[in-house]
RNA sequence: GUCCCCAUCGUCUAGAGGCCUAGGACACCACCCUUUCAAGGUGGAGACACGGGUUCGAACCCCGUUGGGGACGCCA
């Protein structure tokens, strides 16, 4: 795609000599004012695929230029959040505070180079021109520029000034992005915004291109409720004479009532899918869905996603978030993972519940088990959950329901023939038991269910369970028949 | 209100003028398998927001309408 400065970069320029493929450079530039939702870790994502496709840089820039709104638990969050997800960044996180004393020197140059100036407005005066700015037919040009060309000279005492940068009056910007494609704006839309604060402090306007030309950024990829500020963005870049990154503005992904995600539109931090027990890629994948695609494929992990991911096939409409879908490919991705890092993984969790012990013979139990458990576990959370039957020695706990096939005399009487039956072979395999309870069924002229089932409540001590004659090939001779006495009596 | 963006099944999407009586995935329904629950298999229902153009031909191009979203801060 012909753009009229690639990947270009004023400063420092490229020597001849070293002059290496121009590198892609992107950014995620969160502010650390909440957790990380879903909504900033897909824009991650898409930096970071976007970046490793390029054999680029993926770079972290902590927005924190505002005041008392940034916090140190949320810079935690996003970091935790990131390293859960991983997506490593490259070199240092920049903060943008410590750049404070950069960003007013540029303004200040500006101001020299008459490309930006003091205004001296109060609140008052901006509230009287926002308010006639929506009565005279609402425009979104607020500030009328009135400290534009006046004689600093006039300044009235007691009043701190605010710098300004000088918009074009008339005439309209082209932003080509990246996904949204052409879009033009008309310049008399847009008012002469401010860069420094009367404290001296950059607004987001003035750090975010400053720092994103400081760090070489060479594709900006973000939200498209930022798109407006593009505009801006653009001509400060050409105030400032440097080029202009190119813009990528992503649709947001909405909640469902159709609003943009947000603390109060019940968004919630990506620490939270972890404590469900999501697993990372299975997340990456579905958020990679959420607005671009490859064809028809569906299950892309996360190597197929760096050679594939372009740009290009991202959609402008936003987004709903599906639980279904993220739950259905994260049982995907669990059925995929490695049975031995599952079960260290849970065991490590079991053992690390106060007052529990995990005995050897459990560990044994649930890596032969684990196979039958993963097939019906949507999350690592719900196969925690059912892996209670192996990683727990005799007693269990039994549920309403399977206390209830229990209670029944003639279940119990059922079983403890059956018990019997078990205790006389010695060879214990899934297809020999599954054998041999069909024909004790059989022979007291029962269906193969009314043994079945209150042979699962008495091994399990639940209604549900994977197969019970696997169940009972996994827990061993004397295992089951422990179990079953403690049901029958 | 003004400016900007968007518009295919409930949801995520394929589709870049004829390949579309619109494909896939999730969810849903039915059946098969079956000792429960899943998994798996097979099948089903389900969408081009509306109206005008352009064209031999439009989901795809243009205009308008409607609807949705975003932005209009000394927040980011």
């Amino acid at each position: 795609m012909p753009r009229a400065r690639p990947y270009g970069r004023s400063n420092p320029p490229p020597t001849a000599a070293s002059n290496p493929p121009m590198s892609v450079v992107t950014r995620f530039a969160p502010s650390p004012t909440g957790f990380l939702h879903i909504g900033g870790a897909r824009t991650a994502l898409f930096n970071w695929l976007f970046a490793r496709h390029h054999e680029g840089s993926f770079t972290l820039r902590i927005e924190d230029t505002d005041r008392k709104r940034s916090t140190d638990e949320a810079i935690a969050a996003i970091f935790h959040g990131l390293s859960w997800l991983g997506l490593d960044h490259d070199g240092n996180a920049v903060f943008q505070s410590n750049n404070a004393a950069r960003h007013a020197e540029v303004a200040e140059q500006l101001i020299v180079e008459g490309k930006a100036y003091r205004c001296y407005c109060t609140p008052e005066e901006l509230t009287e021109m926002r308010e006639n700015a929506r009565n005279s037919g609402g425009s979104t040009r607020i500030y009328d520029g009135r400290w534009r060309d006046r004689d600093p000279a006039e300044a009235p005492d007691g009043i701190a000034p605010v710098v300004r940068i000088k918009m074009p009056l008339d005439g309209e910007t082209t932003i080509s992005d990246l996904v949204q494609g052409d879009v033009t704006r008309a310049n008399d839309t847009l008012d002469d915004f401010i860069i420094l604060r009367s404290d001296g402090t950059p607004t987001y306007m003035l750090a975010v291109v400053i720092d994103d030309h400081d760090m070489g950024v060479t594709h900006a990829i973000r939200g498209d409720d930022h798109l407006n500020n593009a505009f801006r963005q653009y001509h400060l870049f050409e105030a400032c004479g440097w080029d202009v990154p190119h813009f990528a503005h992503i649709p947001l992904i909405h909640g469902a009532d159709g609003a943009k995600l947000s603390k109060r539109h019940g968004a919630l931090g990506v620490e939270h899918y972890e404590e469900l027990g999501i697993l990372p890629e299975a997340m990456r994948n579905y958020l990679l869905r959420l607005g671009w695609s490859h064809g028809d494929d569906e299950i892309i992990p996360t190597e197929q996603a760096i050679a594939w991911f372009e740009l290009d096939s991202v959609g402008r409409s936003p987004a709903r978030f599906d639980m279904d879908k993220l739950l259905n490919l994260n049982a995907h991705y669990l059925k995929e993972t490695d049975p031995e890092e599952l079960a260290a993984q849970i065991v490590a969790i079991a053992a690390d519940t106060p007052g529990t012990t995990v005995s050897p013979a459990a560990k044994a139990r649930l890596s032969a088990g684990l196979g039958g458990l993963t097939k019906r576990a949507k999350t690592i959370n719900e196969l925690i959950d059912s892996s209670e039957l192996y990683l727990r020695d005799a007693p269990l706990a039994v549920n309403d329901k399977a206390a209830a096939i229990l209670g029944d005399p003639e279940a119990r009487q059922t079983l403890g023939a059956l018990a019997e039956e078990l205790g006389k072979i010695t060879s214990w395999t899934e297809a020999e038991l599954d054998q041999i309870a069909r024909n004790f069924a059989e022979s007291k002229g029962l269906k193969l269910g009314q043994v079945a089932q209150p042979l699962r409540a008495a091994l399990t001590g639940s209604n549900v369970s994977p197969g019970i004659f696997e169940v009972m090939a996994v827990l061993g001779r004397d295992e089951t028949l422990t179990r079953l006495e403690i049901a029958v009596n």
